[in-house]
DNA sequence: AGTTTTGTTTAGAACCATTCTAAAAACCAG
DNA sequence: CTGGTTTTTAGAATGGTTCTAAACAAAACT
């Protein structure tokens, strides 16, 4: 049985590499070094393929536009990441697997995570037949109050 | 005739070229048009740019890319329509205004309403310092049962 | 009416995030 | 080390959206 136990900022960052492979990646410099900018302070983070190509630039790992965003949509595919859309100029990443949702910054376009707990969605309605409900995104749209 | 007032987009369709004027913009063949389009069924819509640009082709009626996208912000803006993001792929707009929330179907790209009532969204969690909830969106993601 | 002012439409170029291509480089099993 | 396969790469291509600046149309003024 495999047990398919990644939640929260995924398992621990030093098994990160063995979870590539096993996964059916080769273990390569490029998804090593973004794992390690993803993963390793293990705290949740946000993350558009523009913020990557700044932080690789910054450690002097650059690499290829294309392969950012090959890694990054391979992470979600294992497991490793969640893809978050919230507006039409970009695409996050998320490394927050657990279940939850978001505030959204509407002039900073940053995003925050709101614990499981918080958000209570008392009723769902049944969804129309022949589909089945894949996922429930909430996000909280803020403004600024000009103080 | 039943009078389907209930959740009707914007005010009646007859009285929209004052409404457009009254917001302080002049009233065109091509705003008339589109509003024509978007409102005159009484139905809640969800439209793409690209569907619009398909339906005033089909009405011979073609106009520019930029006439459309530039009428549907300046409609938004005016508060005949609503603004939906829900993937990366289109900007979705919708005639509705009521507050309430969307199905979305991923195989096909469809949007449908849920209407209020059925999502019942307990608990809210307060919002950060300084910020305002401007408005909660709720997207229920649906996948096709392989029956 | 005609004329001016100002707002609108237009085609096409520009933009920007993302994906594709096909060739070179890296990984890894034997 | 070699061969077979996967990855990376630069740059081109894509697709939705926005911009530009020139032509045009609507309200305002005489």
């Amino acid at each position: 049985m495999k047990k398919d136990n990644t939640s929260a900022p995924a398992s621990s960052w030093e098994r990160l590499p063995e979870l590539i492979r096993e996964r059916g990646l080769r273990l390569t410099r490029q998804r090593l070094f973004l794992a390690k900018l993803l993963f390793e302070d293990q705290k949740n983070r946000h993350i558009t393929a523009a913020d990557l190509v700044r932080e690789t630039d910054k450690h002097k790992m650059r690499m290829s536009l294309a392969t950012i965003y090959n890694t990054l949509h391979q992470f979600v595919e294992i497991g490793l990441l969640r893809e978050v859309v919230i507006d039409s100029k970009a695409t996050y990443f998320d490394t927050n697997l657990s279940d939850h949702h978001h505030f959204f910054h509407e002039e900073t376009g940053e995003l925050v995570d709101i614990s499981q707990g918080e958000v209570g969605i008392g009723t769902l309605p049944a969804p129309p037949p022949d589909s089945k409900i894949s996922r429930v995104n909430v996000v909280i749209h803020l403004q600024e109050k000009d103080s």
